[in-house]
RNA sequence: GCCCCAUUCGUCUAGUGGCCUAGGACGCAGCCCUCUCAAGGCUGAAACACGGGUUCGAGUCCCGUAUGGGGCACCA
């Protein structure tokens, strides 16, 4: 491969949260670096001053921690190839232009982006095809360069001169040779008029000096990869070797996964696409660590469940698979259950709470952690906790409408006489810890002649309001005697006025 | 439109010329367990895009076609 040390970045852009494929990209750097004992380094393209977004450079930043990627350079660990921030750099961008300039591998344009635009317009109108800047300042002479100079009072750009004929050839470690005709390649530009450079001069600038071994980017850069090919030989640098990720698709493999798309299944919910939507969505890192790491690489042996270290020992970059791929979103939540499920009951019961407070719920500890056990298996994301466990914090009680305490092949009439059965064996029980309530209840269906569930599901929807709710009996230990009793009774109530309204 | 990349069950993938009667996982279906919902157990349906080569032999190598995706900015 390459007898330098393993040096890697993650570069993100500055404009919000992190795009779930950039986590991937972010991951699979890491892994690698870690893997080779090598460096990963984190660096801020902040180049871009219209869509720079306030706060996004700590969100990025807390995500990555979040997820347990730690950076060994960059932003608030510095390092000795710093600064980080490409914003901070801008002298060294200059000076490798110009001297680009100087060495007639690159030259001044003075084209305005209106003219251009006029220009590919025209060039449309007339049917001919644009292909891009048609290089008008390329072959300017003295006279008049130095006259255009004048009269756009020196404001311009500097772009690249791209070689005309011949091929570039940039190996993919994972795609093979690549082979671009430099006929379709641009003159782009290198440093804006601002002042800043373009994302491929202040990469290829950086990856440079920060020494990086290996490029490792999304699929959507392939079309670059000549460009900067190309940069680096007009420099005289050696390129990085370069390896790019497959793409992560939509859940019906159709685009780009992007916030547009829908779940099948619940037509109202989106996909999530940004770390921060999966973090409140409640996915535990550990899960989604694992789960990216599925995505484009396989463990090998048919494990899909494994720890983070040994993802490391067995990450191998030559064997990530260059076909761009479905976001298997269902398998993502299998996934995170099988986390939480792995959680002790007291790691539970700590992680779920934000949720809970988020939520506006005012929770009590001890049922939390009562009632945690009972709920671990039920829950696919943290956030679930709410809906499942409202019934224990709601200030104020709203009762199931009367038809849903029915039970199938019972009528109001019985199902009242059953629930006030109920109500009196509750209500006699010297203790109402759940075993207790259990065998009492038991029994009581014996004595009734029902089914369990016909007793049990009444009783579930007269305390608790839900559809789906934790095992019955230590719902109501939670709830406790008083306020289980006080809900039979409304029950009770509502069948009674309903029954009376009817006759 | 032009350039580039990719193509194994619905989806994520294993597979690097004979071990493939194509393996695993999610999802799906059925059964069991069961107080709702889950979790768990068992069983099942389900794929090498197509056409040509190369080879004794091709999911695996080559070439086309088709399909999908990505890119064509003074954005990254």
């Amino acid at each position: 491969m390459s007898d330098k040390p393993v040096r890697v970045r993650f570069a993100p852009s500055p404009t919000g949260s992190l795009h779930i494929g950039g986590v991937r990209t972010a991951l699979f750097n890491w892994l690698f670096a870690r893997q080779q004992k090598g460096a990963f380094i984190l660096r801020i393209e902040d180049t871009d001053k219209k869509r720079y977004a306030e706060g996004a450079v700590e969100e990025i930043i807390n995500g990555l921690r979040w997820l347990g990627l730690d950076w060994d350079e960059g932003p608030e660990v510095g390092g000795d190839k710093g600064p980080y921030f490409q914003s901070q750099r801008l002298e060294l961008y200059r000076e490798w232009a110009e001297w680009l300039v100087a060495n007639d591998k690159a030259y001044r344009c003075y084209a305005t982006p209106e003219e251009l635009a006029e220009a590919e317009e025209q060039a449309k109108k007339r049917g001919l095809r644009w292909t891009g800047y048609d290089r008008r300042h390329r072959y300017l002479s003295e006279e008049e360069r130095q006259r255009l100079h004048e009269e756009r009072n020196g404001v311009h750009v500097i772009r690249f001169k791209m070689p005309i004929d011949g091929q570039t050839r940039v190996h993919d470690l994972i795609r093979g040779e690549i082979v671009f005709d430099n006929k379709e390649l641009n003159d782009l530009v290198l440093l804006k008029s601002d002042g800043y450079p373009t994302y491929h001069l202040a990469n290829v600038v950086d990856d440079h000096f920060m020494e990086i071994s290996h490029i490792m980017r999304g699929e959507e850069w392939i079309p670059t990869a000549p460009i900067h090919w190309q940069l680096y030989n007009a420099f005289g640098w050696e390129m990085p070797l370069i390896l790019h990720l497959p793409v992560i698709l939509n859940p019906n493999g159709k685009g780009k996964m992007s916030k547009r798309y829908k779940l099948p299944e619940g037509t109202d919910k989106f996909v999530p696409v940004l770390l921060s939507e999966y973090m409140e969505a409640g996915y535990l890192p550990e899960a989604l660590v694992n789960f990216l790491t599925n995505v484009g690489w396989a463990f090998g042996d048919d494990r899909e469940i494994f720890t983070v270290e040994e993802a490391i020992e067995h990450f191998d970059i030559m064997r990530i698979n260059p076909a761009g791929s479905a976001f298997p979103y269902q398998k993502l939540e299998w996934m995170n259950g099988v986390y939480i499920r792995k959680l002790s009951p007291e790691e539970l019961t700590e992680r779920l709470k934000p949720f809970l407070e988020r939520a506006g719920l005012k929770y009590d500890e001890q049922k939390l952690a009562f009632i945690t056990p009972y709920i671990q298996e039920r829950l696919k994301t943290l956030s679930e906790v709410v809906d499942i466990t409202r019934f224990l914090w709601v200030e104020e009680f709203v009762p199931a409408p009367v038809e849903e305490l029915i039970p199938k092949k019972l009528d109001a009439e019985q199902t009242k006489k059953i629930l006030q059965a109920v109500y009196d064996t509750l209500d006699a029980l010297p203790s109402f810890d759940w075993p207790t309530q259990e065998a009492a209840l038991r029994q009581l269906a014996e004595d009734l002649g029902l089914k369990a569930g016909q007793l049990f599901n009444p009783i579930r929807v007269a305390t608790t309001a839900q559809r789906v709710a934790p095992p019955l009996f230590q719902s109501m230990e939670a709830l406790g005697k008083e306020e289980t009793l006080r809900r039979i009774k409304l029950a009770i109530d509502a069948l009674d006025s309903y029954l009376n309204k009817r006759d």
